[in-house]
DNA sequence: AGGAGCAGCCAAAGCGCTTTGGAAATCGCA
DNA sequence: TGCGATTTCCAAAGCGCTTTGGCTGCTCCT
């Protein structure tokens, strides 16, 4: 059926050797011949089979992500637009992504079957925890990878590409305060999730330097749902001393919080001020909140696209060392903040 | 390195053929050696070089998605939980998804790719159009594939799983005239989608069998962006006649039209209806709108699974012809409707 | 004219697995 | 005890590509 190699040098009269020279532009053939040869290959149709030229070469031409899933773990929206990007650059550098599916109980195995069974030339990881196992492994395994986000500070014995989470949420707080904010909320991400840490960890010594004590009861974790952000929100507006600001780590989340206030009648930018993370998607953005809604904002998909490149450079041996990588984000003011009420 | 057939059959003083049998379950071989055999293989840590074994067999052990993506192109959120639905039955079959990038201009060409270079056994396709080339293109190719959702009616010529997207909109709109409302607004999906046609349909067919002419100025159709979702609304509201109820294609859109709605300081449910279509999403639930929302729901993630499921059929040659299936979906009524005002 | 150097091509090995077509050992039974 | 049937295992071929290590014939220089 498929035309192979084989059958085309017989047609071309010319040893495989010389068709796969000329194929993948190798010196040592002539111009004439290569030119004959690709005419030929195109008009046969044909592609190399990729099993094939992997085992002999060792090379996947794929790298590879372990996607939890199961019946009761949610997937992550902001994982798409990631993807886009590293599909963007791609593109680009003919690979392919390869998603090895994995309930997260059996995620170690996943990983290591990967490694093993050499079907990717390497690996990301993305929403890294405290201390990642996945990280653990990878360091052991003979497989290149590059975390996006961070698993624990001061490492830099593993490549990664994260984004100032501390820096953009001290950022935010530092604008609060500013503005006269002493009770600060912060409806994170889940609890074992580093970025939220960081998130957290901005927050609190925006306060610090201030010399503003920071309350722990203002402080939510968990998974980044628009409900989660309605009760987090409803839950500390009904409480004695009410937040007067809140920072929202998804935009997600702060749709859950905005229905929050609106029950509340309380209005963004007037009564009460919030600032979200951005990850800048299409099909939902900060400025088209009822109240634009003020950003810590860092695209995602760029991150995807970085991602992806650093895995090729990588690969090509460009890239040696582990580095670590770490992206300011921006601030970006909108109506949703204002003085805190007096 | 890493450790393989060869040498884990020297280890074992048995031949190649042996282990490899002995670790594949095949019947020519004694309980006590493949007893021997995996034991060692487990304690060496060997798995098979899956590219040696999709040489030998000519089985990728994946299934194939193009991406399609690039700096215009926005990122589908609801194809990660579809693709969560297609993870969770992979992982039950022991197979990967292969996704490859490609722009939408070398789409077709990155299919006869996909095929030519035997890198996975099958493929699914999303989101199809009216005449989708990219099934035109897989009928000629010698790959399995199915579709999710449909690219023209009368179609039995390619497997496929859909939604009852017609007969859902039919009911909703049938609802919405039983409570009086004659001007319903459709805010629908992109121009091209297939899906759209049958929504818009459903609604047309239950206003002719009521004897009331839908009227074309109340439809809309494009990129289901929040944003997408309010200009819609704000348009059909502040023009004269304004419909009395909205019909939105996603729950992005309907957060969309619930803002223009909020704008115009109009409440769903009392001043107007709304009912929206919803694929179930873990982080955005109908339920906790504002005013809950009336839903025509089918979840996203079983097709993805069923889809996973039926191509894992057609390779193991369970499923020869090819079958469309459509799944009904489910009218949830909640708060969102009431009767048209008058 | 004669040899060095090089451009252009090829045969064959090898990547790591599965699988075909036996062979040897064991078993059942008359 | 002898012989066919059944287990249990093996050697070798083959999947389709890349790549090593030549070989041939031409050009160029002295």
């Amino acid at each position: 059926m498929a035309v192979n190699l084989k059958a085309l040098a017989t047609h071309l009269n010319l040893s495989q050797t010389t068709v796969s020279r000329a194929l993948n532009g190798y010196p040592e053939v002539s111009e004439r011949t290569r030119a004959i040869v690709s005419e030929a290959a195109n008009r046969l149709g044909y592609s190399p089979n990729q099993a094939a030229r992997r085992l002999a070469t060792g090379k996947a031409g794929a790298i590879g992500y372990v996607m939890t899933t199961g019946p009761d773990v949610q997937s992550d929206p902001h994982f798409m637009e990631f993807l886009s990007g590293v599909g963007e650059f791609a593109i680009t550098h003919n690979f392919d992504i390869h998603i090895a599916p994995s309930l997260p109980t059996r995620e170690e195995a996943t990983y290591r079957r990967l490694a093993a069974t050499r079907q990717v030339d390497a690996v990301f990881v993305s929403a890294p925890v405290r201390r990642d196992r996945r990280i653990e492994i990878l360091g052991e395994l003979d497989l290149p990878f590059i975390v996006h986000g961070r698993s624990e500070d001061a490492d830099d014995t593993y490549a990664f590409i994260d984004i100032d989470n501390e820096g953009g949420f001290r950022d935010a707080t530092r604008l609060l305060i500013k503005l006269g904010h002493r009770r600060i909320a912060i409806v994170n991400g889940e609890e074992r999730m580093t970025f939220a840490d960081h998130r957290e960890r901005g927050a609190v010594s925006a306060h610090a330097e201030a010399g503003i004590a920071f309350e722990p009861r203002l402080k939510r974790r968990g998974a980044m749902t628009e409900a989660y952000g309605y009760r987090s929100a409803i839950d500390l507006l009904d409480g004695s001393e009410p937040p007067t600001a809140f920072l929202c780590s998804s935009m997600i989340v702060a749709l859950g919080v905005i229905r929050a206030l609106t029950d509340r009648r309380l209005e963004a930018g007037r009564d009460i001020s919030v600032i979200a993370h951005d990850d800048v998607f299409p099909y939902l953005k900060p400025e088209n909140f009822r109240t634009p809604l003020t950003c810590v904002r860092s695209p995602i998909r760029k991150a995807g696209f970085r991602v992806a490149e650093r895995l090729a450079a990588m690969l090509s041996g460009a890239e040696a060392e582990p580095v670590g990588e770490i992206w300011p984000v921006e601030l970006v003011v909108r109506d949703s903040i204002g003085p805190a009420p007096r």
